[in-house]
DNA sequence: ATTATCTATAGATCTATAGATAATGC
DNA sequence: ATTATCTATAGATCTATAGATAATGC
């Protein structure tokens, strides 16, 4: 608001563009151990007990001790008095950083999609063919998920994101399917649209299904490490790529070539990524 | 316990061998509108409002509302005093059947995974090669997970099914993964083998990780209901299993023969399968 | 003066237990 | 007598607000 502040880059909940100046950038792991640099010298009354993590700043502590406690217990088994207790602070001085539990959530389901809706949007139209953006895609949206601290993909599935308030949460990962889907429709090998034709006389396609299947097999990277934390994560993303290409018809020598050339495709992408109108 | 009361099956609770005499058969819904038998003229004090389900007895409404308020709020979230009013009885009333919310859930969530693990205990040894018996199986469970009411398989991913008391839940999973995993491992096509070989020096192979990709690609199928519920099992199945036999490296026609004899397979399963030892 | 905490608490839950009561069964 | 409900309530939460307070900044 007010024009004399130019340090203050407003309540963190506010608006849904959390990729401030100094942010995270796209190469950046995504997890919330971002913004190191917003910490300053301690200002208001002391706290009560100790910080766990001092190199954060407050709010960034609190959303940190709440990714951890919403994976692990969920959103409505989460206190707000657990969440505080774990950053150090007394239950009320929450609400000085945040105006809600549910905006808690909100901003870290924001910042755990925008990565990927970015790098959707560059792909959307970057200069290779489409089965090559698709394994870019696939390639760096499971990353994300497989690096993420805490997991914090698990949140994707909390019963909680039905709430109102996350629509915009909702919106952005829309959007990504969006970009998976086109992407998709372009890269199906001929004997595999064959192979699904026309089958039944259902209200969806196997074809439409087929999207479906994808999407689902880059977040199966969730459930996977929810099942055995034994962390492997390039492993597990090449797994998954590479079942993904089996799927959609690209398989051994084709399969691989299309993999060297997203990786290629990756590490040539700007940094960061600007999407023009969000 | 006492033997002269031959017609009482025990609390529901109490074991995990929920399909008692009369009850769900390997072939019926699976879902909890089972047990119509079960109900019986009016006995105790009337209720104060009326059944929805008038056609269940009163345990069997309970884990039919908790079934449904589950799913959409999650455990954590749905209040017993929601679970009373949907029924039509008082929040204290489910005491007289449940002794905790837990215990619902637990006798949900044995219920759901139960048929799957029993198909899998027959196909593990059925006569037929390795491939047609997972084929039979990822057929089998995603069918369960595609036509179950309210979408049952939701409850696998609650934060609270980590809690101490779902242990024998957590237990049955593994026995299905077990299933899933040795017949994966002998169903790989050889040039996929190659193709995944000895890539990194991580702590899990690739292979290993196939396993969690089609477990994942069979559940996958209750994110696809979550997300779109313009409901097509048949299609949805049969493209889950299309994927998945072609990650393995079965394509084309090879995986249509699979299918066809997977189908037989199915049908000429003994009903019920009583799996000795369970 | 501003900032970031604190203490105290209102008001609304929520789970589970105790004991009463209104049916049917014998 | 047995069964399946009911009413009432203890005791433990839980979220969010009001207002006080202890730092630093100017």
């Amino acid at each position: 608001m007010d024009p004399l502040e130019p340090a203050d880059p407003g309540p963190v909940w506010e608006s849904s563009q959390t990729t401030g100046p100094g942010r995270t950038s796209l190469w950046h792991d995504g997890s919330v151990t971002d913004a190191l640099v917003d910490h300053r010298p301690e200002r208001g009354r002391p706290r009560s007990g100790t910080a766990r993590r001092p190199d954060l700043s407050a709010t960034e502590q609190i959303l940190d001790a709440a990714a951890q406690l919403f994976v692990e217990r969920g959103f409505a088994a989460t206190s707000t008095r657990a969440i505080a207790d774990r950053v150090g602070i007394r239950q009320a001085s929450l609400y000085y950083h945040f105006p809600s539990k549910e905006q808690i959530l909100k901003v870290l389901l924001m910042r755990t999609v925008e990565p990927s809706v970015r790098v959707a949007g560059y792909l959307e139209v970057a200069p290779a063919p489409a089965v090559v953006r698709l394994a870019a895609l696939i390639s760096f949206d499971s990353g994300q998920l497989a690096r993420s601290s805490y997991n914090i993909g698990t949140l994707y599935f909390l019963p909680e994101i039905r709430n109102e308030l996350l629509e915009p949460f909702r919106r952005e990962r829309a959007r990504l399917r969006e970009t998976y889907a086109a992407l998709i429709m372009a890269s199906v090998e001929a004997s595999v649209r064959t192979d699904l034709g026309g089958t039944g006389g259902g209200t969806r396609s196997a074809l439409d299904y087929l999207v479906d299947v994808i999407f689902g097999l880059v977040e199966s990277v969730i459930a996977i490490r929810a099942d055995r934390p034994d962390e492997d994560a390039p492993t597990l993303v090449s797994t998954i790529l590479y079942s993904s290409l089996r799927v959609l018809g690209h398989d051994g020598e084709s399969g691989h070539g299309i993999t060297e050339r997203a990786g290629t495709l990756l590490r040539e992408m700007p940094d960061p990524v600007v999407v023009p109108e969000a």
